[in-house]
DNA sequence: CTGAAACATGAACCACCTTTCAAGTTTGAT
DNA sequence: ATCAAACTTGAAAGGTGGTTCATGTTTCAG
């Protein structure tokens, strides 16, 4: 939850520093999440976080300093959100349904957080990358894990892992940031996409 | 090709306003693929169109009209590249590796189309969303036509169509965006993804 | 050929916003 | 209690870039 500030001399020495460092925080949530990078101005965000606009480069060195702490503090909250969602004891389709079932809630949740990632691509496209780059070899790992254990089909790699990459992304964004009524529930979702899956990854059984 | 101006008056009248016209959009799409919506400027779209500023007013009412006017333009020809490489006669399983190559073929030639209705997400979400949207729609006609010759498992529908235009999405911006060199070539991404597919559609064969 | 409409031009207008800064207040270790 | 460091403040500097406009040129139908 505490950004991580990467250059060294803005961290609050304070309680009162560390108070307004997350309302600033918070604010810039909020102001980025509903107006886009580019329409939200920092005046925007202090007057949000009622403080004034000068105390904002007391913790910042820039718009896009902030912009960038956000995206790496949010893009570690849905990995922590998938992960938490583990059990131990899960064979490995239900590793894939579970952490799928587990990112719609969080980006149904999340909204805020989804746009503001999204929209990294732009405005900070190496933090972008990362994220996906870092999403995609964890879902590797478990595909390769899962061929190991006679789970899933051998020889799956990085192709596979971007597609079902893509394919959780696109269900979130279709289920969760733009859900409409009638529309299935995140457990049926996940569970289809799981038998999409199921099949394909599967060993064939000849 | 030629921009569909929807707010009635701007179309040119004569063959120089055309010839303008077509500068303006070809710079345009330029300067916006290369430094992003908010920070291309219309001085340097015209400069690098070698008109005058004040021309760009006589063609487009804002700087969000000709960003709306390129991604209208440019969503039509993704689907347009898509539907070529289909042939008649290819069976369902084939049409969708096809589709996949074409796209992947496609991004790679046209990063910058990429790129600019990517961006749409934030400057013009409503045309983002229509893009996906008419996309999705075609995938689940297509499935579900496979489902009716029974090639695809019947009960296909919206998720599943999701789950494929994600996957292939997430490929494109991989292998072609991103590629690096020793990746695999878009013909074998396009078989590995369809060996996925192929399990998953397929029906049960008990 | 002619004149009205279409088109071209670029300086100037204007609204907005990031960032700086000098001056004041609060905090907390000693 | 004291004082240096931490923090706050908001006015203003300094830029940027979208949009307008008055003026000039080109086109093309009649």
């Amino acid at each position: 939850m505490a950004a991580t500030q990467i250059s060294g001399d803005k961290t609050p020495r304070t309680e009162r520093g560390r108070k307004t460092l997350r309302k600033l925080l918070d604010a810039a949530t909020r102001e980025f999440a509903e107006k886009g990078f580019h329409e939200a101005s920092i005046s925007g965000i202090t007057r949000s976080a009622g403080v004034a606009l000068g105390s904002f480069y007391t913790y910042f060195d820039s718009k896009d300093a902030i912009f960038r702490a956000l995206v790496t503090d949010m893009s570690e909250g849905v990995g922590r959100a998938a992960r938490e969602a583990l059990a131990p004891g899960m064979n490995a389709f239900e590793v894939e349904r579970v952490a799928l079932q587990a990112f719609l809630e969080f980006a149904s949740d999340n909204k805020a957080i989804y746009r503001i990632i999204d929209e990294s691509e732009f405005v900070d496209p190496a933090s972008y990358r990362e994220h996906y780059e870092t999403i995609g070899k964890r879902i590797e790992e478990r595909l390769v894990a899962g061929g190991e254990s006679g789970e899933f089909a051998t020889g799956l790699g990085s192709p596979e892992a971007w597609a079902v990459m893509g394919m959780n992304v696109f269900l979130g964004l279709r289920y969760a940031i733009w859900a409409r009524p009638g529309d299935p529930d995140f457990e049926k979702i996940a569970s289809r996409a799981n038998v999409l899956l199921a099949k394909g990854l599967a060993p064939r059984e000849d």
